[in-house]
DNA sequence: GATGAATGAGGCTTCATTCAT
DNA sequence: CATGAATGAAGCCTCATTCAT
């Protein structure tokens, strides 16, 4: 049984391989087999379908990610140390993931999430994506509410466009980072992202 | 040539309505060249391969995006008032795609991306994206540089990186916003992420 | 040891159900063994392949119907009698065959004659088939041949031929009768059927 | 086109010698194409899939022996001349399969009864060989009844029975013929199939 | 005996690309 | 230029069978 779990770990793990270098489409179930040193037939014991291993694949990257969130959320410390944090916490995932192999794990994780969401378009099937945001909505909204009680942050944001603004432009900014990590610093770019979202561009 | 050329957007237009629907990998050149009206073999006369299409499709809507910034750049108003129109040009792009066609074309702009992406990583060869993002940052740093020597932007960041950080938060939230786009105003998003861009989220 | 025959009758049923479902070929040993209640691997315990189990179907079922026969023929009753008894045990079969499960279970016997058929061709082996249906000959050529010691049939008949003919059309109506179990009543099918043999078509 | 027709044709004729030889599942697309003189690939640009393939076999087989049958039945002759005919007719097409290749073909077109027939109750679809009978029955109750009044039936017998009995018999009987062809003579089991259908057994 | 993970051959199908007409 | 039949490599998946536990 543990063996088992060892064993799915396992194609999990060649899977990333093989999608990060060539894409989903372009990955074979016959590499990631290779790479996880089963027979092709054995890889369906453990997932039905080529496509199910991305549900697999999402849920392994993003549950990490979001646990590390909710864990910072939970420390009792003030909203700007927060969000300083939570930003920290982005790089640190990113850093993570650039040393195990090279940048092509992390656009992997970016084809998956839009692999799903074209598909829930298709099918008009759960949308896993939207069910992801939400859940860092969930941390965000009540941050953002705490520190306008405070009176720390601006009271004229609505906080649940605060929550969707600072995910979205962290989580995006992440894509820029990824595309242009040999350009830039990593302890620079943090460092302006954390104060760009604070305070803004405008000398005051 | 004339007709010769129209044939050819035909084929364009028919792609980006095929790999917005199935994917890149999905969308068969049988596909494209039925929707496009002609005969399957006659695609090869426009395009010496599948993959090159989406070469013309990068340029086809990267261009369009840029040019309409750099169009910005160029009127004599106020570094803030520009920032302010950049930002609104590109929710105009967004909105446009939206009206055209569903969400699927917006996606496909993102993967058309990672596919170039991925590709200049595994044969080291010309980045197209990394190309992209250098103009958008001649645009943005003298911009941010003017800001700052009149006095309305901080002093204490570095252009290069406000550029950069600028252009990430912009456009990686569009993804955001693609993403959730039945669930937020587009005014108000548009409206709150000037501001925070801008002002930040602290009180002052 | 006991244990050992119910274990395997108890397959059996389970390949009659599967088989019958979806045909020999499509039928898996997973699904089998599912219905049996075992693993897949101890099939492999009782039946030496997927193979070796239609020759225990065939058996299975021709058995029983020739043994039904033959009960008959041991009677002390007139062959025009037997003939009727003989068709009446035919259609008790294959009305017993109906309530026990649906139409499919009787087409399988059909394909599972066909698979030792061809294959009895193929392979210029044993051919089961013929062997059967010598069983059945030698029990309608000694009946025919009483009934024309007795006067009772018509004696410009060889008697080897009428068995041929007699079971031919007993056992080829019989596969009508299934496709059409819905479009006619079994009664007055027996009866005409009776009749027909008996008397044929035309007017005395 | 004519051209095409002729490759259609080529493939249909190939796919007859292999799914005669191994059957239906065990015959490969590979194999037909093989046979077919052309590429796997190029199988696909006549038939969707491996499965249409048996529609129009089954076309191809029955639409023959129908219209066969249907021509003698617009003749001018007695009705009990036409059930001789269509025996013969009968004996005819079986005498000419046999020609062209060994028992497998009969067997294919059995085989295919069956795969339609299960098909139609798996999917509750149309069926097939309900339709192919209803075809015979309309040759068959008119031609009874035509007897009937004419005083050469037994006017004691249903027409819808007798036209369901008759095929069911001749049809039936084709069957054993089939598997018995080299122990009995072609022409005593016409002769006799004929006289017992007309005259039964009983002694007069 | 019982299990079920592991195997790998082989099947059906897709599709980018070529080329003769 | 236009066509679409032809190709064949390659992909996903199935499944009978084996074997270590």
């Amino acid at each position: 049984m543990n063996n088992n779990h060892n064993k799915k770990d396992k194609i999990l793990e060649a899977a990333i391989q093989v999608f990060a270098q060539h894409g989903y489409e372009r990955g074979t179930v016959s590499e990631i087999a290779n790479a996880a040193g089963i027979a092709k037939g054995s890889f369906y014991h453990y997932f039905s379908s080529k496509e199910e291993i991305i549900y697999d694949l999402f849920d392994l990257f993003f549950e990490q990610f979001i646990m590390n969130w909710e864990q910072i959320i939970d420390k009792n410390i003030s909203p700007v140390r927060k969000i300083k944090l939570l930003i920290d916490q982005t790089f640190e995932d990113l850093i993570q993931m650039q040393k195990e192999k090279d940048l092509t794990k992390m656009i992997l994780i970016f084809e998956i999430m839009f692999l799903l969401f074209r598909k829930s378009l298709k099918d008009k099937s759960e949308n896993n994506i939207e069910q992801l945001f939400l859940r860092y909505y969930d941390i965000l909204v009540p941050l953002f509410k705490e520190g306008q009680e405070k009176g720390i942050f601006r009271s004229d944001i609505d906080p649940e466009y605060a929550a969707y603004l600072i995910f979205g432009m962290i989580d995006g900014f992440s894509l820029h980072f990824i595309i242009q990590k040999d350009n830039y610093d990593i302890k620079e770019s943090k460092k302006y992202l954390i104060d760009l979202i604070l305070n803004g561009l405008v000398n005051k």
